[in-house]
DNA sequence: CCTACCGATCGGTAGG
DNA sequence: CCTACCGATCGGTAGG
């Protein structure tokens, strides 16, 4: 019944979670052993170092975001329905990774080179994804002609609040969320039937 | 004390800038001192504390922000144009305070009590100005009555996202950017004509 | 996984 | 505004 005692996903969920509530740099690697029951030299045998951890953090929800991409535009169909389902598996990676995606979005910058530059790479291939999608839809006479970067930026600004908006205990599920977003969104970059 | 406010206003504009690129707790007082040009010890003829600047920045862009929700509503108008300008002036706040801002959504966590609760309060009474003019707008039948809470939410995020968007060396200005990001809202958010 | 410990740096104070 | 300095804590290592 044990969740997992793998020592080492024990100490990557408890910095997901301080890292998240306090910060990378306001966690020192005695309240992260603290919260996991062993002696600050001891996280040492699990890790390689605190930014270790971090990377591991931030490394992983963005595969999670690119296999979601992947899955959205596989099915094919409209612009509309591509948009409507990244947004729908984008809001879903974050809600199953709440804790990890709120450090994927904040705590990014405490990373070092080259995973830096790395990390900032990937994010802007991800986005560039969304932007596709977009031009394709103005393509198909179905979005509006606006500045696509722009617009991309905003989506993603919608979307990426969820880890604020979403609580687990709360009675907004993720389906929820992700809806009344891609609906407000979908609307709103619409072309108007006139 | 010409000299001494100055002096304060140069530490509290290296700090809205260090607090932001590298976050406050990355951020050391000789970090600080080091920028500004004199020795650590020397702040403290300034300010009484690390988190002290943190607090003034904080509360000055709440301010900031107040004065912009007054502004939008003094013209009256429909519920629509209300929140066009809300979003306006809202933005307008966050380009003309671009650093100071990006620590009042970020780094506002570290602050303690009763700081910190005072300031959540502040955000509360300032999201329901918003929520006050999007059930205006239900009721005058213009926005589509949906869960107004997620949809402030969703607002706050695309205008928040700004002060990422935004480069006070780049292309695309202020206005540019408010008028985008309330298109897509406004449209929407507001009632089909069937 | 522990005890013991490292040099570096932290926010801040005393006294001039 | 400085020099000199405080105790606390930092990320991390050695050795068992």
């Amino acid at each position: 019944m044990e969740i997992t005692s793998d020592r080492k996903t024990q100490i990557r969920m408890a910095a997901q979670n301080m890292f998240r509530s306090k910060g990378y740099s306001a966690t020192s690697v005695r309240d992260l052993a603290k919260e996991v029951g062993i002696e600050a030299a001891s996280l040492y045998n699990h890790i390689s170092s605190k930014e270790d951890i971090l990377r591991e953090i931030c490394f992983h929800i963005a595969d999670a975001f690119f296999q979601a991409i992947e899955k959205s535009e596989a099915e094919g169909g409209s612009a509309t329905k591509r948009m409507e389902r990244a947004i729908e598996n984008h809001i879903e990676v974050i809600v199953s990774h709440i804790d990890a995606s709120s450090v994927f979005f904040h705590e990014w910058k405490h990373l070092s080179e080259p995973q830096l530059s790395e990390f900032k790479q990937l994010r802007r291939k991800y986005e560039s994804r969304f932007i596709q999608i977009l031009e394709d839809g103005v393509h198909e006479g179905r979005f509006r002609d606006m500045d696509l970067r722009m617009t991309s930026f905003t989506i993603f600004s919608a979307m990426n609040a969820t880890y604020d908006l979403y609580k687990p205990s709360g009675k907004i599920g993720p389906k929820a969320i992700s809806k009344h977003i891609a609906d407000i969104i979908i609307q709103g970059i619409h072309q108007h039937k006139s």
